[in-house]
RNA sequence: GCCGAUGUGGCGAAAUGGUAAACGCAGCAGACUUAAAAUCUGCCGGAGAGCAAUCUCCUUGCCGGUUCGAGUCCGGCCAUCGGCACCA
């Protein structure tokens, strides 16, 4: 071949022939506890990717990112003698698939099918050390038969109240409990709504899904509209979403994102009674030391006592207010939020703390979905009264004293309490707690704490996904039985949404009809279903009984650290929406005794955007994506590897360039040529400079850094620096004039996890020759060699000499030299005594090994 | 507006409070070659002094502090990126 002639090295042969050795000795295959050739002496390594959605544009160079660094770790783990669990599945449910076989007029499961071998094929071709007999497809119906039996879990499950766990709902028909009692207990309850109605996309959506009043997908207008709709109850764990983020290994930064989203604030309700009604509204705030500030209410439009109390002369502009905050989309709602509106009601509250009759106002800076619905105006110390306050010219009152020299009028911060009765005198702080108690006294009140997180709404109005184990019955719902999972979507030939909420599903008559008098549940759930608990099923991918069995579930998920997975490794994008569904589903399951960990990721890590060569976010529209397949076709697997792990630190955002792969690429090359040589005819032979020697003390120094920094900086998964240490001994060994087989033996097996295709091939070629230097079976079944630290100690030190801090000279000193010792020598250089000038010593600091700085 | 992350050569970056710029890219020079590519070797932050080896001063976004010593720790500011955003 022609084409010979330019590859440095022959890494288009050897890569296609290790990945299908790798799979006929089924090398990754992990095996799991019962099985015959498990291992139970060995620790377990569970290591974890954020499984892809299998688009139709197969690969991207950021999916490899991630999955190259997991990769490495597992293959060191594995290295190092720990049971190690790498798996690779498919979150192929989704929008995407659905909407794209509505235009080719192709079934979604094609397409799926499809893509998913695409996918496959590519990540095959990378040639990473997943165990693909644990493959999972969230579509697969032996996978979502699981994902419906869980959700009858939440099905039949309440919060107790008192313990704060889930247990199964027969205990409260055990106590004589109503249906309707217990209906509204459940952790997936049914529910009539505002929701986020996307009429493009034909279905609902999550808050979570919603961005900008937009959809999150394709960017359409969401409008509200009341639904009847499936919900999981996710704010009754909203504390212990908060709390259980304590004991994980995860970035500061995602946690608070956590905190933030669930937005948990403390503060109280007040009760305020309506004045010549026989009404009360109850109010939250955070502020409830400013009580005695309030100068009047305001209520969200939507609130359902506006139409009770409003006077007749109100009533027109109140409906018209109402109707316009209606017919705004989220979006306009947003973007009009500049200027303060709203409507006089025409009633007026009693303040329980002064007997003050307020103004009722609505207005759309209130929202129906937080706290009450309802607020008490303290335009004194609150910027959106204070500003509602100046628009429509209500009083404006002042109950806290700022510091001195800051002005009172809406000042916000915490001060001392004035004008306020019981409380004055009194810290912000103090104030509310006096308020509090005051307030649960007079039986008016009390502390309480709110939650800015919403339930989840989980169905949607579309055809690929998992259907409802649910049928309807009288007007009421009940589970269909676990016998009769998995309830599989039926085939249908028009999948379109069909324009209304109405589901798809309502055209498959057949399906829908239960029995005589049942019918189907017609919507779907959302995406991220699968995705909450395919982690769990890895463990024991295969079995039909249960959705893990517990044996693989208590090995692969226990350890005595909160979290199962010992590392979970993806991308930003997930850092509340999935990762929060899926602790809140296993935080259920372990109330449930169905898993063994209250928490399923012990340490995760976010990889960074990788940018176009730009430096711009790739796109096709800008032309700036990057095709791994080009790039394993030109430099090979093991380039395209080592260069996203050489580009910097995983964490980071960082721009792609192609002079970098050929860097890596030019490197690997290198390693080749230290072991061969091209011969006469230009074929490639064993390299003569490879010799069965003793290497000399100083390349045995490299050799042994190497594997202690490589090493550390795995498990730090700071993978740049392992490759720059790796090229320091590389280059160390092309400029010896022999090569000791016995270095480069074990040089190859420190290469193996980032660059494993070169490294099998070079050990197979090295073994021919030096047969006891070489790994005997595979580079990857080999074990990670152990450093030895005697190797690393040097006779002499270089110990650098300052004065004041200004580095004037170095000499080389015995290692273990004492500290007087360095320190006659340093005051005896020429160079030090010059910068002295002759002053007196004020202070000499010595740093064994390092330094001597001397202060004059 | 609030929260978070990041600011170091021409570029990607490295540096337990102890020689700033390891490793790589790009560039320059040399060797090999008829030539080019590939490969190998050397140089490669800025200013100044010297024929030269070399030497001096400056340099980690900006200002200040702690320290014998700060890219690193503390305080204040600026810029870029990301997230949230009328959450009472």
């Amino acid at each position: 071949m022609s084409s010979d002639q330019r590859r440095p090295f022959p890494f288009d042969e050897f890569e296609p022939k290790w990945q299908d050795q790798w799979e006929g000795a089924q090398a990754f295959r992990t095996p799991n506890p019962g099985d015959a050739d498990f291992d139970a002496s060995k620790p377990k390594y569970y290591v974890l990717d954020m499984f892809p959605y299998p688009s139709g544009q197969g690969l991207h160079v950021g999916h490899p990112e991630g999955y190259t660094a997991t990769d490495i770790i597992g293959r060191f783990k594995k290295m190092s003698g720990f049971n190690v669990l790498h798996p690779m599945g498919w979150d192929a449910f989704g929008l995407p698939a659905e909407q794209y076989a509505i235009k080719t007029g192709q079934h979604p499961r094609k397409t799926t099918e499809k893509n998913i071998e695409g996918f496959r094929g590519q990540l095959k071709r990378l040639g990473f050390a997943y165990d693909w007999s644990r493959e999972v497809n969230t579509t697969d119906p032996g996978y979502f038969k699981w994902t419906q039996w869980i959700f009858l879990k939440l099905y039949n499950s309440y919060v107790d109240e008192v313990t704060g766990k889930a247990r199964p709902v027969s205990e409260l028909e055990a106590k004589g409990m109503s249906r309707e009692e217990i209906d509204a207990r459940r952790l997936a309850y049914v529910s009539e709504a505002p929701v986020n109605w996307c009429p493009e996309l034909g279905t609902v959506l999550a808050n979570e899904e919603v961005v900008d009043g937009k959809s999150e997908v394709g960017g359409f207008a969401v409008e509200r509209r009341p639904m009847r709709q499936w919900m999981l109850r996710i704010t009754a764990y909203a504390q212990r979403l908060i709390d259980e983020l304590d004991g994980l290994d995860w970035p500061e930064s995602i946690r608070l994102l956590q905190r933030n989203w669930i937005g948990r604030s403390e503060g109280a309700h007040v009760t305020f009674k309506i004045a010549d009604f026989e009404r009360e509204v109850t109010v939250f705030t955070t502020r409830p030391d400013t009580l005695f500030g309030a100068t009047y209410m305001v209520l969200a439009p939507e609130h359902t006592l506006v139409s009770e109390i409003t006077t007749a002369e109100q009533r027109g502009e109140v409906e018209v207010y109402q109707r316009t905050v209606m017919s705004k989309s989220d979006l306009e709602r947003t973007e009009l939020a500049k200027e303060k509106s709203g409507v006089f009601t025409g009633a007026y509250a009693i303040n329980p703390v002064n007997g003050e009759r307020i103004p009722i106002w609505i207005a759309d800076y209130v929202l129906m979905g937080y706290g009450t619905g309802a607020i008490m105006a303290v335009p004194g110390h609150d910027e959106r009264d204070f500003e509602f306050a100046q628009v429509f010219g209500l009083p404006v009152k002042q109950v806290v004293q700022p510091p001195e020299g800051v002005k009172w009028q809406g000042f916000t911060d915490d001060g001392v309490a004035v004008n306020s009765g019981f409380l004055d005198g009194l810290s912000t702080a103090e104030a509310k707690v006096q308020m509090a108690d005051w307030l649960e006294e007079k039986g008016v009140g009390r502390g309480t704490v709110n939650y800015k997180l919403r339930d989840w709404l989980f169905s949607r109005q579309r055809y690929w996904g998992e259907p409802f184990p649910i049928v309807w019955e009288d007007g009421s719902h009940r589970a269909v039985a676990d016998s009769e999972l998995p309830v599989v979507p039926p085939e249908m030939e028009d999948f379109k949404p069909t324009g209304t909420p109405e589901p798809p599903l309502s055209k498959a008559t057949d399906w829908v009809r239960y029995s005589e008098t049942a019918r189907r549940e017609l919507n779907t759930m959302p995406q991220w279903a699968g995705s909450c608990w395919y982690y769990l099923r890895y463990c024991d991918a295969a079995n039909t009984e249960r959705f893990v069995s517990e044996e693989a579930e208590r090995y692969w998920m226990g350890g005595g650290k909160p979290g199962g997975v010992d590392l979970y490794v993806g991308g930003t994008e997930h850092a509340v929406l999935h990762l929060l569904y899926a602790r809140f589903w296993h935080k259920v399951l372990f109330d449930l005794g169905f898993v063994s960990t209250p928490e399923p990721f012990q340490r995760l890590v976010n990889q960074g955007l990788i940018m176009g060569e730009d430096g711009q976010k790739m796109s096709k529209s800008r032309g700036n994506v990057v095709n791994p397949d080009d790039v394993v076709a030109e430099y090979g697997a093991d380039s395209l590897r080592l260069y996203e792990m050489f580009m910097g630190p995983l964490e980071q955002v960082k721009p792609w360039s192609m002079k970098g792969v050929e860097g890596v690429h030019r490197f690997l090359a290198r390693v080749w040529r230290v072991v061969m040589e091209q011969d006469q005819a230009g074929e490639w032979v064993i390299s003569s400079q490879l010799q069965d020697v003793a290497p000399e003390k100083k390349l045995t120094k490299v050799l042994h850094e190497t594997i202690k920094k490589c090493g550390e900086d795995i498990e730090k998964l700071s993978f740049n620096t392992a490759i720059s240490q790796m090229m320091i001994l590389t280059n160390a060994l092309t400029q010896s004039e022999v090569r000791p087989a016995s270095v480069v033996g074990i040089f190859l097996r420190v290469l193996s996890p980032f660059a494993p295709h070169v490294a099998e091939e070079l050990n197979a070629l090295l073994r021919g020759v030096f047969p006891e230097k070489a790994a005997a079976g595979f580079v990857a079944d080999s074990a990670w060699p152990v450093f030895d630290p005697a190797a690393l100690v040097e006779d002499e030190v270089e110990i650098v000499f300052q004065v004041n801090g200004k580095l004037r000279d170095k000499a080389v000193v015995p290692v273990g030299a004492a500290k007087e010792e360095v320190e006659k020598i340093a005051l005896a250089s020429a160079r030090v005594q010059e910068f002295m000038e002759g002053k007196p010593v004020k202070k000499i600091i010595v740093v064994p090994g390092k330094l001597v700085n001397v202060v004059v």
